[in-house]
DNA sequence: CGCCGGCGTTCGATATTCGAACATTCGTTC
DNA sequence: GAACGAATGTTCGAATATCGAACGCCGGCG
């Protein structure tokens, strides 16, 4: 798993790639590491997780209570570099959380990268007590509303390449796993400018995402909202979610560079 | 400003100090970075910073475009996994979010770290269209609500010795700036279980804050509702917000460990 | 008390990193 | 397009940062 070593490359840092292998080790399913879990966990000698932790500790990237590591808040810092480097995600929040709150449902904001969406914001409905999604989160693009459309602004030729070097998995009895449909689905949804997918990835789950663009007309990312399919129809979703959509899409697409 | 040196440890790898320092140089005032622009402002030479900037690349951290090098939203998974390792956030944020809106109010979480109070979640109330606090910001302790009641489950002589040792700044004219007058509010605050602070860190703003505690009657973080003097009493706070922020504190308080 | 597991320390060997110098590419100007 | 300067890419021997094995220390448990 952890990705240390780079033969071909000789300028590839193995010394910083085993200290980001143990920060990465840390996350939900382990909010603290002693020594010896973050040697085994980032495939380290004991001696250089030490250092690797000692370090970070000195950095002030993790803090160290008796025998247990974990990760400090400085390590915040790093991941809001990165959305405040996108200034479209501030201005998107304010309307996406009004939006959410009136309509009742999820609104979140995704970006493509690689074969995955990769969420950059998210203003879960009010009944949602489980964190499942949140900034960072990842999921296939070619099944969820978000992705179709940001796939929608490749050139037909990668959307081919992406199509077939990747392996198609069925998540649910919805899902469309023939690679001709999909390429179907996402010119289709570029064409109209909207994407809605329906229990592809989820059962029940449904979602409608436009996408959102700078001047050049480039996505920069784009924005969902999503509802269950016993609450809400197609149509209905067409209707109440796509304008409001389009507004916020509108609106800060027209001051993104 | 660039921390990449601790000559008297031994086991500081500054290989990995030099790494987290340039990934540390992007944010909103530098989205992307030339090489020299990175050698530059991480103190590194060119070909040193060009080693990093590779390998953050490889290891998906770094986007490079011709010149430009910009983080990859892979950062978010460094990012925010110290949110995922705090569960009580995660159980605080849906009734914040509920109160928030029924109050027409701000709701935040915030820990405490050194001599700042860190955001680790907020709810921004619906007016508010700027971001000047979101996930990841600081404030000094000292003249916040929030920073208020963490610091008084210090013990004394630790809170004496933080007085002492920091440099106490008057933000505005209400900004108490007398050691013993700070001393005397956060002892008094720990009495009464929450904080009021008014006016001490920005002309207008109010707040109150109430810690969240683990079983062991740890602060593991506090919450709090702000708003504007012109808006709400001291009084009107007291009566209003308080019973509600101590609600979510205790529900969220009796699953921490 | 003894044992064991986990962590701390040490230090010589070596793997990794370093940067200076040269080569190549890119962007700007005319 | 050509010329030029700035920025970046490449190379390689020297320097040094990193490595881990072995021993020491500590705390918990029987």
């Amino acid at each position: 798993m952890p990705d240390t070593e780079h033969p071909e490359d000789k300028e590839f840092m193995t010394t910083l790639a085993k200290g980001l292998a143990v920060l990465g080790a840390f996350g939900r399913e382990r909010p603290t590491l002693t020594l010896a879990e973050a040697a085994g966990v980032a495939d380290l000698s004991r001696a250089t997780a030490r250092r690797v932790l000692r370090t970070l500790t000195q950095l002030g990237y993790v803090e160290q209570n008796g025998r247990a590591f974990s990760l400090s808040p400085r390590i915040l810092d790093l991941g809001f570099a990165y959305l405040s480097t996108q200034s479209w995600i501030e201005r998107a929040l304010p309307p996406m959380r009004e939006l959410s709150e009136r309509l009742g449902e999820s609104c979140s904001a995704a970006i493509l990268q690689g074969n995955d969406v990769v969420y950059v914001a998210r203003v879960p409905a009010r009944r949602i007590m489980s964190a499942a999604l949140s900034v960072g989160s990842r999921l296939p693009a070619l099944h969820t509303a978000l992705g179709r459309v940001l796939l929608g602004y490749l050139d037909e030729a990668e959307l081919w390449r992406r199509l077939k070097s990747q392996r198609i998995e069925a998540y649910t009895p919805q899902t469309i796993t023939d690679l001709q449909a999909l390429f179907d689905r996402v010119s289709a949804d570029r064409a109209q400018r909207f994407s809605i997918v329906d229990e592809e990835l989820e059962r029940g789950l449904r979602a409608l995402a436009v996408p959102v663009c700078d001047r050049n007309g480039q996505a920069v990312g784009a924005i969902n909202l999503s509802t269950h399919s016993t609450r809400t129809t197609r149509n209905e979703m067409r209707q109440q979610f796509l304008p409001e959509l389009n507004r916020i899409a509108d609106v800060v697409s027209s001051m993104t560079i």
